[in-house]
DNA sequence: CTAGGGTTAG
Protein backbone atom coordinates (compact mmCIF):
# COMPACT_ATOMS: atom_id res chain seq x y z
CA UNK A 1 0.00 0.00 0.00
CA UNK A 2 1.22 3.46 -0.79
CA UNK A 3 1.09 5.35 2.51
CA UNK A 4 2.49 8.43 0.78
CA UNK A 5 -0.92 8.60 -1.48
CA UNK A 6 -3.09 11.54 0.06
CA UNK A 7 -5.91 10.51 2.10
CA UNK A 8 -8.31 11.43 -1.20
CA UNK A 9 -7.79 8.41 -2.98
CA UNK A 10 -8.80 6.23 -0.26
CA UNK A 11 -12.71 6.96 -0.68
CA UNK A 12 -14.20 5.98 -3.71
CA UNK A 13 -16.74 8.59 -4.64
CA UNK A 14 -17.31 10.69 -7.07
CA UNK A 15 -14.78 13.24 -5.74
CA UNK A 16 -12.13 11.09 -5.29
CA UNK A 17 -12.25 10.16 -9.14
CA UNK A 18 -12.48 14.26 -9.70
CA UNK A 19 -9.52 14.89 -7.96
CA UNK A 20 -7.58 11.69 -9.63
CA UNK A 21 -8.47 12.70 -12.80
CA UNK A 22 -7.49 16.68 -12.06
CA UNK A 23 -4.15 14.70 -10.52
CA UNK A 24 -3.57 12.75 -14.40
CA UNK A 25 -4.38 15.82 -16.07
CA UNK A 26 -1.59 18.15 -14.23
CA UNK A 27 1.15 15.08 -14.19
CA UNK A 28 0.18 14.87 -18.06
CA UNK A 29 0.41 17.68 -19.08
CA UNK A 30 3.82 18.28 -17.96
CA UNK A 31 5.11 14.80 -19.73
CA UNK A 32 5.06 12.91 -16.09
CA UNK A 33 2.76 10.31 -17.52
CA UNK A 34 5.02 6.88 -15.90
CA UNK A 35 3.69 8.64 -12.88
CA UNK A 36 -0.15 9.47 -14.06
CA UNK A 37 0.16 5.96 -14.82
CA UNK A 38 1.69 4.73 -11.14
CA UNK A 39 -1.11 6.82 -9.85
CA UNK A 40 -3.77 5.54 -11.99
CA UNK A 41 -2.62 1.59 -10.69
CA UNK A 42 -2.53 2.89 -6.89
CA UNK A 43 -6.24 4.28 -7.55
CA UNK A 44 -7.14 0.75 -9.28
CA UNK A 45 -6.13 -1.40 -5.84
CA UNK A 46 -7.37 1.75 -3.58
CA UNK A 47 -11.05 0.91 -5.19
CA UNK A 48 -11.01 4.06 -6.97
CA UNK A 49 -11.43 3.43 -10.53
CA UNK A 50 -10.77 5.60 -13.48
CA UNK A 51 -13.37 6.85 -15.38
CA UNK A 52 -13.57 7.48 -19.40
CA UNK A 53 -12.10 11.19 -18.88
CA UNK A 54 -8.74 9.79 -17.01
CA UNK A 55 -8.56 7.52 -20.07
CA UNK A 56 -9.12 10.20 -22.34
CA UNK A 57 -6.36 12.33 -21.00
CA UNK A 58 -4.34 9.67 -21.35
CA UNK A 59 -4.76 9.57 -24.77
CA UNK A 60 -3.76 12.89 -25.34
CA UNK A 61 -1.07 12.81 -23.46
CA UNK A 62 0.33 9.93 -25.30
CA UNK A 63 -0.43 11.19 -28.75
CA UNK A 64 1.65 14.52 -28.02
CA UNK A 65 4.84 12.89 -26.15
CA UNK A 66 4.54 9.09 -26.92
CA UNK A 67 2.89 7.31 -30.01
CA UNK A 68 -0.10 7.11 -31.77
CA UNK A 69 0.37 3.23 -30.98
CA UNK A 70 0.61 3.74 -27.74
CA UNK A 71 -2.77 6.19 -27.77
CA UNK A 72 -4.54 3.60 -29.30
CA UNK A 73 -3.96 0.79 -27.07
CA UNK A 74 -5.64 2.77 -24.30
CA UNK A 75 -8.81 1.89 -26.61
CA UNK A 76 -8.37 -1.87 -25.12
CA UNK A 77 -7.56 -0.70 -21.55
CA UNK A 78 -11.12 1.21 -22.10
CA UNK A 79 -13.02 -2.19 -23.22
CA UNK A 80 -11.21 -4.35 -20.39
CA UNK A 81 -12.35 -1.94 -17.87
CA UNK A 82 -15.91 -2.15 -18.86
CA UNK A 83 -16.35 1.41 -19.91
CA UNK A 84 -17.70 2.82 -23.52
CA UNK A 85 -15.28 5.14 -25.60
CA UNK A 86 -17.12 8.75 -26.27
CA UNK A 87 -16.56 11.30 -28.51
CA UNK A 88 -13.66 12.95 -26.56
CA UNK A 89 -12.26 9.74 -27.07
CA UNK A 90 -12.08 9.55 -30.72
CA UNK A 91 -11.72 13.28 -31.31
CA UNK A 92 -8.30 12.90 -29.23
CA UNK A 93 -7.55 9.82 -31.42
CA UNK A 94 -8.22 11.75 -34.87
CA UNK A 95 -6.27 14.75 -33.73
CA UNK A 96 -3.31 12.11 -32.09
CA UNK A 97 -3.50 10.28 -35.67
CA UNK A 98 -3.36 13.41 -38.11
CA UNK A 99 -0.16 14.68 -35.65
CA UNK A 100 1.79 11.32 -36.97
CA UNK A 101 0.56 12.34 -40.63
CA UNK A 102 -1.16 8.72 -40.46
CA UNK A 103 -4.48 10.32 -42.78
CA UNK A 104 -5.81 7.05 -43.46
CA UNK A 105 -6.43 6.48 -39.77
CA UNK A 106 -8.05 9.69 -39.36
CA UNK A 107 -10.25 8.05 -41.74
CA UNK A 108 -10.97 5.03 -40.28
CA UNK A 109 -11.17 6.45 -36.42
CA UNK A 110 -14.47 8.64 -38.19
CA UNK A 111 -15.78 5.49 -39.55
CA UNK A 112 -15.36 3.22 -36.35
CA UNK A 113 -16.61 5.98 -34.14
CA UNK A 114 -19.78 6.11 -36.13
CA UNK A 115 -20.30 2.53 -36.21
CA UNK A 116 -20.28 2.07 -32.74
CA UNK A 117 -23.07 4.81 -32.59
CA UNK A 118 -20.85 7.64 -31.05
CA UNK A 119 -22.50 10.93 -32.68
CA UNK A 120 -19.63 13.09 -33.93
CA UNK A 121 -19.66 16.73 -32.51
CA UNK A 122 -18.44 20.10 -34.03
CA UNK A 123 -14.70 19.38 -32.53
CA UNK A 124 -14.54 16.16 -34.93
CA UNK A 125 -15.70 17.84 -37.70
CA UNK A 126 -13.37 20.60 -37.37
CA UNK A 127 -10.38 18.24 -36.33
CA UNK A 128 -10.91 16.48 -39.39
CA UNK A 129 -11.04 19.36 -41.91
CA UNK A 130 -7.48 20.55 -40.34
CA UNK A 131 -6.10 17.10 -40.80
CA UNK A 132 -6.76 17.34 -44.11
CA UNK A 133 -5.88 20.58 -45.01
CA UNK A 134 -2.17 19.98 -43.21
CA UNK A 135 -2.27 16.98 -45.14
CA UNK A 136 -2.83 19.11 -48.96
CA UNK A 137 -6.23 18.01 -49.32
CA UNK A 138 -8.40 20.78 -49.92
CA UNK A 139 -10.92 19.28 -51.70
CA UNK A 140 -11.83 16.58 -48.97
CA UNK A 141 -11.94 19.39 -46.28
CA UNK A 142 -14.26 20.94 -47.80
CA UNK A 143 -16.64 18.33 -48.35
CA UNK A 144 -16.48 17.76 -44.50
CA UNK A 145 -17.28 21.15 -44.07
CA UNK A 146 -20.00 20.64 -46.22
CA UNK A 147 -21.31 17.48 -44.13
CA UNK A 148 -20.76 19.95 -40.96
CA UNK A 149 -23.47 22.02 -42.56
CA UNK A 150 -25.53 19.50 -44.14
CA UNK A 151 -26.19 17.85 -40.61
CA UNK A 152 -27.33 18.35 -37.23
CA UNK A 153 -23.70 20.20 -36.07
CA UNK A 154 -23.10 24.35 -35.90
CA UNK A 155 -19.91 25.22 -37.49
CA UNK A 156 -17.94 27.56 -34.73
CA UNK A 157 -16.01 30.45 -35.15
CA UNK A 158 -13.04 27.92 -35.14
CA UNK A 159 -14.18 26.06 -38.44
CA UNK A 160 -14.22 29.01 -40.13
CA UNK A 161 -11.20 30.16 -38.58
CA UNK A 162 -9.84 26.21 -40.28
CA UNK A 163 -11.31 26.79 -43.20
CA UNK A 164 -9.81 30.31 -44.14
CA UNK A 165 -6.22 28.92 -42.66
CA UNK A 166 -6.59 25.83 -44.60
CA UNK A 167 -7.45 27.51 -48.14
CA UNK A 168 -4.54 30.26 -47.24
CA UNK A 169 -2.42 27.38 -46.62
CA UNK A 170 -2.95 26.02 -49.82
CA UNK A 171 -2.14 28.49 -51.36
CA UNK A 172 -5.45 30.11 -51.91
CA UNK A 173 -5.44 33.87 -50.43
CA UNK A 174 -7.99 35.60 -52.52
CA UNK A 175 -10.57 32.83 -52.31
CA UNK A 176 -9.91 32.77 -48.64
CA UNK A 177 -10.75 36.56 -48.13
CA UNK A 178 -13.43 36.09 -50.22
CA UNK A 179 -15.10 33.44 -47.72
CA UNK A 180 -14.43 35.32 -45.32
CA UNK A 181 -15.95 38.21 -46.90
CA UNK A 182 -18.79 36.22 -47.38
CA UNK A 183 -19.35 34.82 -44.17
CA UNK A 184 -19.45 38.38 -42.94
CA UNK A 185 -22.24 39.30 -45.41
CA UNK A 186 -23.97 36.37 -43.80
CA UNK A 187 -23.89 38.16 -40.17
CA UNK A 188 -20.79 36.10 -39.24
CA UNK A 189 -18.08 38.44 -36.54
CA UNK A 190 -14.79 37.63 -37.29
CA UNK A 191 -12.71 37.34 -33.66
CA UNK A 192 -9.26 38.40 -33.53
CA UNK A 193 -7.98 35.04 -34.27
CA UNK A 194 -9.65 35.47 -38.20
CA UNK A 195 -7.68 38.53 -38.67
CA UNK A 196 -4.76 37.36 -37.40
CA UNK A 197 -4.76 34.50 -40.06
CA UNK A 198 -5.88 36.96 -42.40
CA UNK A 199 -3.05 39.29 -41.80
CA UNK A 200 -0.34 36.24 -41.70
CA UNK A 201 -0.60 34.63 -44.68
CA UNK A 202 -1.38 38.05 -46.85
CA UNK A 203 2.07 39.25 -45.14
CA UNK A 204 3.75 35.77 -46.43
CA UNK A 205 2.53 36.07 -49.79
CA UNK A 206 3.99 39.43 -49.78
CA UNK A 207 0.23 41.58 -50.00
CA UNK A 208 1.60 43.51 -46.98
CA UNK A 209 -0.60 46.62 -47.96
CA UNK A 210 -3.37 44.52 -47.87
CA UNK A 211 -2.36 43.57 -44.37
CA UNK A 212 -2.35 46.63 -42.93
CA UNK A 213 -6.03 47.15 -44.39
CA UNK A 214 -7.17 43.98 -42.79
CA UNK A 215 -5.51 45.15 -39.47
CA UNK A 216 -7.19 48.45 -39.50
CA UNK A 217 -10.50 46.56 -40.01
CA UNK A 218 -9.93 44.63 -37.44
CA UNK A 219 -9.67 48.28 -35.11
CA UNK A 220 -12.50 49.40 -36.68
CA UNK A 221 -14.47 46.15 -35.66
CA UNK A 222 -13.58 47.38 -32.17
CA UNK A 223 -11.11 44.57 -31.37
CA UNK A 224 -7.89 44.96 -29.73
CA UNK A 225 -4.95 43.82 -31.48
CA UNK A 226 -3.26 41.12 -29.20
CA UNK A 227 0.39 40.23 -29.25
CA UNK A 228 0.21 37.49 -31.84
CA UNK A 229 -1.23 39.96 -34.04
CA UNK A 230 1.93 42.68 -32.96
CA UNK A 231 4.43 39.83 -33.68
CA UNK A 232 2.60 39.19 -37.19
CA UNK A 233 2.68 42.39 -38.26
CA UNK A 234 6.58 42.65 -36.85
CA UNK A 235 7.53 39.97 -39.01
CA UNK A 236 5.66 41.67 -42.35
CA UNK A 237 7.74 44.72 -41.33
CA UNK A 238 10.89 42.80 -41.69
CA UNK A 239 9.87 40.70 -44.51
CA UNK A 240 9.51 43.62 -46.06
CA UNK A 241 12.97 45.10 -45.35
CA UNK A 242 11.56 48.07 -43.59
CA UNK A 243 13.91 47.80 -40.05
CA UNK A 244 12.58 50.97 -39.01
CA UNK A 245 9.05 50.12 -39.03
CA UNK A 246 9.21 46.59 -37.74
CA UNK A 247 11.54 48.03 -34.91
CA UNK A 248 7.96 50.79 -34.08
CA UNK A 249 5.66 48.03 -33.73
CA UNK A 250 7.80 46.46 -31.43
CA UNK A 251 8.33 48.85 -29.63
CA UNK A 252 4.39 49.56 -29.64
CA UNK A 253 4.05 45.90 -28.60
CA UNK A 254 6.29 46.32 -25.17
CA UNK A 255 3.88 49.55 -24.36
CA UNK A 256 1.03 47.05 -24.87
CA UNK A 257 2.65 44.61 -22.47
CA UNK A 258 2.53 42.19 -24.85
CA UNK A 259 6.27 40.70 -25.06
CA UNK A 260 5.48 38.81 -22.23
CA UNK A 261 7.06 35.68 -24.03
CA UNK A 262 10.30 34.64 -25.93
CA UNK A 263 7.98 35.31 -29.93
CA UNK A 264 8.18 39.12 -30.14
CA UNK A 265 12.05 39.21 -28.82
CA UNK A 266 12.74 36.28 -30.91
CA UNK A 267 11.49 38.24 -33.97
CA UNK A 268 13.11 40.85 -33.14
CA UNK A 269 16.32 39.72 -32.53
CA UNK A 270 16.98 37.89 -35.89
CA UNK A 271 15.65 40.13 -37.86
CA UNK A 272 18.55 42.61 -36.30
CA UNK A 273 20.79 39.81 -36.77
CA UNK A 274 19.98 38.99 -40.47
CA UNK A 275 20.82 42.68 -41.61
CA UNK A 276 24.14 43.04 -39.22
CA UNK A 277 22.59 45.33 -36.12
CA UNK A 278 24.62 42.82 -34.00
CA UNK A 279 24.78 45.55 -31.15
CA UNK A 280 20.91 46.21 -31.70
CA UNK A 281 20.29 42.47 -31.69
CA UNK A 282 22.30 42.04 -28.13
CA UNK A 283 20.60 45.10 -26.18
CA UNK A 284 17.44 43.41 -27.03
CA UNK A 285 18.41 39.76 -25.86
CA UNK A 286 19.96 41.58 -22.84
CA UNK A 287 16.76 43.36 -21.74
CA UNK A 288 15.20 40.26 -22.94
CA UNK A 289 17.40 37.98 -19.99
CA UNK A 290 16.60 41.36 -17.54
CA UNK A 291 12.86 40.58 -17.66
CA UNK A 292 13.07 37.21 -16.70
CA UNK A 293 11.52 35.47 -20.05
CA UNK A 294 11.80 32.13 -20.41
CA UNK A 295 14.04 30.33 -22.92
CA UNK A 296 12.23 28.06 -25.05
CA UNK A 297 15.14 25.92 -27.87
CA UNK A 298 14.07 28.88 -30.55
CA UNK A 299 15.02 31.34 -28.29
CA UNK A 300 18.60 29.21 -27.39
CA UNK A 301 18.93 29.20 -31.81
CA UNK A 302 18.01 32.78 -31.63
CA UNK A 303 20.68 33.65 -29.12
CA UNK A 304 23.06 30.93 -30.89
CA UNK A 305 22.76 32.71 -34.05
CA UNK A 306 23.86 35.59 -33.29
CA UNK A 307 26.63 34.89 -31.72
CA UNK A 308 27.72 32.62 -34.82
CA UNK A 309 27.22 36.30 -36.49
CA UNK A 310 29.46 37.35 -34.71
CA UNK A 311 32.12 34.82 -34.35
CA UNK A 312 31.86 33.97 -31.03
CA UNK A 313 31.91 30.16 -31.49
CA UNK A 314 33.03 29.34 -28.01
CA UNK A 315 29.89 31.44 -26.57
CA UNK A 316 27.70 29.81 -28.99
CA UNK A 317 29.10 26.30 -27.63
CA UNK A 318 28.37 27.02 -24.34
CA UNK A 319 24.66 28.00 -24.87
CA UNK A 320 24.26 24.96 -27.09
CA UNK A 321 25.45 23.21 -23.00
CA UNK A 322 23.09 25.54 -21.27
CA UNK A 323 20.38 24.03 -23.67
CA UNK A 324 20.95 20.42 -22.94
CA UNK A 325 21.10 21.39 -19.00
CA UNK A 326 17.82 22.20 -19.35
CA UNK A 327 16.69 19.28 -20.59
CA UNK A 328 16.14 20.59 -23.85
CA UNK A 329 17.32 18.89 -27.29
CA UNK A 330 19.12 20.87 -29.84
CA UNK A 331 17.25 20.60 -33.78
CA UNK A 332 18.12 20.85 -36.80
CA UNK A 333 17.91 24.79 -36.70
CA UNK A 334 20.65 24.52 -33.68
CA UNK A 335 23.04 22.34 -36.19
CA UNK A 336 22.29 24.35 -39.23
CA UNK A 337 22.86 27.45 -36.97
CA UNK A 338 26.63 25.86 -36.03
CA UNK A 339 27.62 24.64 -39.42
CA UNK A 340 27.21 27.85 -40.87
CA UNK A 341 28.92 29.55 -37.82
CA UNK A 342 31.87 27.10 -38.16
CA UNK A 343 32.11 28.26 -42.30
CA UNK A 344 32.01 31.80 -41.20
CA UNK A 345 34.71 31.80 -39.15
CA UNK A 346 36.77 29.47 -41.69
CA UNK A 347 36.96 26.65 -39.69
CA UNK A 348 35.14 24.02 -42.86
CA UNK A 349 37.04 21.36 -41.43
CA UNK A 350 34.91 21.84 -37.95
CA UNK A 351 31.64 21.84 -39.76
CA UNK A 352 32.45 18.84 -41.36
CA UNK A 353 33.34 17.00 -38.14
CA UNK A 354 30.05 18.28 -36.30
CA UNK A 355 28.03 17.33 -39.86
CA UNK A 356 29.83 13.41 -39.58
CA UNK A 357 29.08 13.46 -35.88
CA UNK A 358 25.78 14.07 -36.52
CA UNK A 359 25.52 11.51 -39.15
CA UNK A 360 27.46 8.84 -36.92
CA UNK A 361 24.71 9.84 -34.02
CA UNK A 362 21.76 9.18 -36.16
CA UNK A 363 20.46 12.52 -36.80
CA UNK A 364 18.88 12.45 -40.07
CA UNK A 365 20.23 14.46 -42.59
CA UNK A 366 20.12 17.89 -42.73
CA UNK A 367 19.86 19.74 -46.44
CA UNK A 368 20.55 23.43 -44.87
CA UNK A 369 23.60 22.28 -43.11
CA UNK A 370 24.49 20.65 -46.16
CA UNK A 371 24.07 23.32 -47.96
CA UNK A 372 26.09 25.87 -45.21
CA UNK A 373 28.86 23.69 -45.64
CA UNK A 374 29.11 23.91 -49.47
CA UNK A 375 28.68 27.56 -49.52
CA UNK A 376 31.57 27.55 -47.13
CA UNK A 377 33.75 25.01 -49.25
CA UNK A 378 33.32 27.76 -52.21
CA UNK A 379 34.02 30.15 -49.60
CA UNK A 380 37.12 28.91 -49.39
CA UNK A 381 38.56 28.13 -53.07
CA UNK A 382 38.16 24.20 -52.67
CA UNK A 383 35.77 24.49 -55.55
CA UNK A 384 36.01 20.55 -56.74
CA UNK A 385 35.45 19.63 -52.99
CA UNK A 386 32.60 21.45 -53.42
CA UNK A 387 31.33 19.51 -56.73
CA UNK A 388 32.12 16.24 -55.06
CA UNK A 389 29.97 17.17 -51.81
CA UNK A 390 27.00 18.31 -54.55
CA UNK A 391 27.06 15.54 -56.43
CA UNK A 392 27.11 12.72 -53.06
CA UNK A 393 24.06 14.98 -52.27
CA UNK A 394 20.92 12.76 -52.04
CA UNK A 395 18.52 15.61 -52.09
CA UNK A 396 18.83 19.36 -53.15
CA UNK A 397 17.03 21.99 -52.95
CA UNK A 398 17.23 25.68 -54.70
CA UNK A 399 18.92 27.04 -52.02
CA UNK A 400 21.73 24.45 -53.13
CA UNK A 401 21.25 25.08 -56.92
CA UNK A 402 21.46 29.01 -56.26
CA UNK A 403 24.86 28.13 -54.40
CA UNK A 404 26.60 26.12 -56.75
CA UNK A 405 25.30 28.42 -59.66
CA UNK A 406 27.07 31.65 -57.92
CA UNK A 407 29.76 29.73 -57.41
CA UNK A 408 30.68 28.36 -60.32
CA UNK A 409 30.19 31.91 -61.85
CA UNK A 410 32.53 33.46 -59.95
CA UNK A 411 35.05 31.29 -61.58
CA UNK A 412 33.38 31.68 -64.84
CA UNK A 413 32.85 28.21 -65.44
CA UNK A 414 29.19 29.71 -67.39
CA UNK A 415 29.00 26.06 -68.63
CA UNK A 416 28.95 24.05 -65.70
CA UNK A 417 26.88 26.79 -63.98
CA UNK A 418 24.01 26.15 -66.81
CA UNK A 419 24.06 22.64 -66.67
CA UNK A 420 23.14 23.32 -62.96
CA UNK A 421 20.98 25.67 -63.84
CA UNK A 422 18.85 23.60 -66.44
CA UNK A 423 19.01 20.59 -63.94
CA UNK A 424 17.35 22.70 -61.31
CA UNK A 425 14.87 23.59 -63.71
CA UNK A 426 14.09 20.06 -64.44
CA UNK A 427 13.83 19.19 -60.80
CA UNK A 428 11.12 21.92 -60.86
CA UNK A 429 12.36 24.03 -58.74
CA UNK A 430 12.51 27.60 -58.99
CA UNK A 431 15.40 29.58 -59.55
CA UNK A 432 16.11 32.76 -57.72
CA UNK A 433 16.69 35.30 -60.13
CA UNK A 434 20.09 36.49 -59.57
CA UNK A 435 21.56 33.33 -60.25
CA UNK A 436 19.61 33.22 -63.47
CA UNK A 437 21.00 35.98 -64.34
CA UNK A 438 24.29 35.43 -63.22
CA UNK A 439 24.96 32.32 -66.15
CA UNK A 440 22.71 34.37 -68.57
CA UNK A 441 25.27 37.76 -68.87
CA UNK A 442 27.95 35.65 -68.02
CA UNK A 443 27.70 33.57 -71.14
CA UNK A 444 26.86 36.32 -72.92
CA UNK A 445 29.79 38.83 -71.79
CA UNK A 446 32.46 35.80 -72.86
CA UNK A 447 30.88 35.82 -76.23
CA UNK A 448 28.12 32.45 -75.89
CA UNK A 449 25.34 34.74 -77.37
CA UNK A 450 23.17 31.50 -79.04
CA UNK A 451 23.61 29.63 -75.60
CA UNK A 452 22.69 32.14 -73.58
CA UNK A 453 19.35 32.80 -75.77
CA UNK A 454 18.94 29.17 -75.83
CA UNK A 455 19.59 28.99 -71.45
CA UNK A 456 16.63 31.69 -71.39
CA UNK A 457 14.13 30.35 -73.46
CA UNK A 458 14.58 26.57 -71.60
CA UNK A 459 13.80 29.10 -68.18
CA UNK A 460 10.76 30.78 -70.03
CA UNK A 461 9.46 27.45 -70.84
CA UNK A 462 10.11 25.94 -67.79
CA UNK A 463 8.33 28.73 -66.32
CA UNK A 464 5.46 28.31 -68.45
CA UNK A 465 4.96 24.63 -67.35
CA UNK A 466 5.03 25.40 -63.68
CA UNK A 467 2.22 27.28 -63.71
C1' DC B 1 -9.71 21.62 -33.16
C1' DT B 2 -7.75 27.60 -35.41
C1' DA B 3 -3.81 32.52 -35.30
C1' DG B 4 2.65 34.64 -33.77
C1' DG B 5 9.05 33.53 -33.16
C1' DG B 6 14.47 30.49 -34.96
C1' DT B 7 18.89 28.22 -40.11
C1' DT B 8 21.44 28.49 -45.57
C1' DA B 9 22.06 31.70 -51.40
C1' DG B 10 21.59 36.82 -53.77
Amino acid sequence: MNSKLPTYFHNSSKLSIKLLNISISSLCKTQQIDKAEVIIIDAIRLGNFPNIVTYNTLIAAYTRFVSFDAAYSILSRIKEAGLTPNVVTYNSLIAGASRYSRLPQCSELFQQMIQLGIYPDVWTYNTLMHVFFVNGRPHEANKIFSDCFGGNILPCTITFNIMINGLCRMGYISNAVRFFRNLQENGFKPKVETYNILIHWLCKSGRGGKAWKILKELEEMGHVPNAITYTTMMKCCFRSKKIEKGFEVFMEMKSKGYTFDSYGYCTVISALAKVGLIKEANVCIEEMIRNGIGLDLVSYNTLINVNCKEGKLETALQLVDDLGKCGIESDQYTHTILVNGMCKVGDIDGAERYLKRMEMTGVKSNLAACNCLIFGLWKAGQIEYAMKVFENLEQKDEFTYTVMIHGLCKQKMFFPAAGILRSCLMEGMKVVRSAKWAVISGLRASGYRREADNLLATIQTANCLRC
